[in-house]
DNA sequence: GGATTACGATACAGTACGTTCCGTAATCAA
DNA sequence: TTGATTACGGAACGTACTGTATCGTAATCC
């Protein structure tokens, strides 16, 4: 462990290197922390998330096309891992709509939600580290809580509708929830791209119906 | 372009070092090829893919995993890609089953195909692979077309249910089709494991009946 | 204005890869 | 049986690239 020195200037409780994020010790002297590198570093880290994924993407690729030091990047965080979390944190989840009808809530929701992953990152983003998660335990473990808080406001959707009584109350809400998303993740995982919102109201119409012709 | 003399080995119409897998030129004398050697290498790249991902998958392991030399590899793949190609496709895919009812047909397609999820490298090989292919179209462009001849036999199932009268002529077949696997798309890219047959039974009855309260 | 910290750039050491070559083994033709 | 040919596992070579450390400069506080 040839780092000590540098060690010894990040706080303590967040010695280790592998998954923390690193702080100034001092905050009042010195030359400030530029906000301009930090948002270039960060967005730089998720276009290189998309363009050639976690396991190629490498701090110095990201300081490159940030158009900073490499210097600048280990000083804030301790390696990719923390800098990808954070980066793919800042990204938007699912809106809570709630204007009092599943039909309605769910196609609003989605119509967002997949704007978003046609105007930002998120599109390119979500694949690389939903395969990486599958062999990087460390990655998944960190990525599970901000995946979880995303998916949060979707699946109240489906509880209100239960409480109004739309949802048959032994209907397994995350089956329902995973069911109204499940073509999107196979549109997304399975085939290239192709994401508009214009998929949204047969999607949301056949999983509320269901497949089957009603008789 | 150093490597004149192994190039002109390979049969001319596949001499794209980057796609194409090798021949021997001449077939009848010499020592024949392993046939051993050729199964551990595409086991071992199975095994490698989903414990490391395509990215950091490398020849040199795969040689050493599989117990070969490397030249062994290189006299057969061109690079790693033909490679991962050739192993992916020996996976197992869906099974064309018809008994008459889409019910019956998708319960059981799917129970044997998740079964094969947890009894060969599918369950780990899939997500590296989804992964990948959004940041790497060569790659993207050779699966695809095995992704596609084994999602066919699920999507017959539909055609016949609907021929039988058994699904509205004007619903979507592919979407419909997505729905029912989107929930394992789900739980395989956004939680770890846990693809249990058990949950075909639910997952196919909530598709086929919707999720909303029949009234 | 002196001390302190951050900045971009660069030099350095270590790792790891693809490629190639080696001696040996297995098969076919004569 | 012998010679020719090809495949085999192992290892050496050169290269590319990464994380770390260092340097001179710039910005802020006391």
């Amino acid at each position: 462990m040839r780092a000590g020195e540098e060690a010894e200037a990040v706080a303590p409780a967040e010695a280790d290197r592998t998954k923390s994020t690193r702080r100034r010790m001092t905050s009042s002297t010195g030359r400030p922390r530029s906000e301009e590198a930090h948002q270039a570093i960060l967005d730089a880290t998720l276009a290189l998330l998309g363009e050639v994924g976690y396991s190629a993407l490498t701090v110095e690729g990201v300081a490159q096309r940030a158009g900073v030091g490499k210097a600048t990047i280990y000083r804030r965080w301790s390696s990719k891992l923390p800098l990808v979390v954070e980066a793919f944190s800042a990204l938007p989840g699912f809106e809570d709509v709630d204007a009092g009808s599943l039909e309605h809530d769910l196609k609003e929701t989605l119509r967002k939600y997949l704007e978003a992953f046609n105007s930002t990152a998120l599109g390119t983003v979500f694949p690389s580290l939903a395969g990486e998660r599958a062999h990087n335990p460390e990655l998944s473990k960190l990525i599970e809580p901000v995946a979880r808080a995303r998916r949060e406001p979707f699946v109240r959707i489906f509880e209100r509708a239960r409480a109004r009584g739309e949802i048959s109350s032994d209907v397994d809400i995350d089956l329902a929830a995973d069911l109204v998303v499940g073509p999107i993740s196979v549109t997304l995982f399975f085939r290239g791209g192709s994401l508009s919102p214009r998929m949204v109201d047969p999607l949301v119409d056949l999983a509320l119906k269901g497949i089957l012709k009603r008789g």
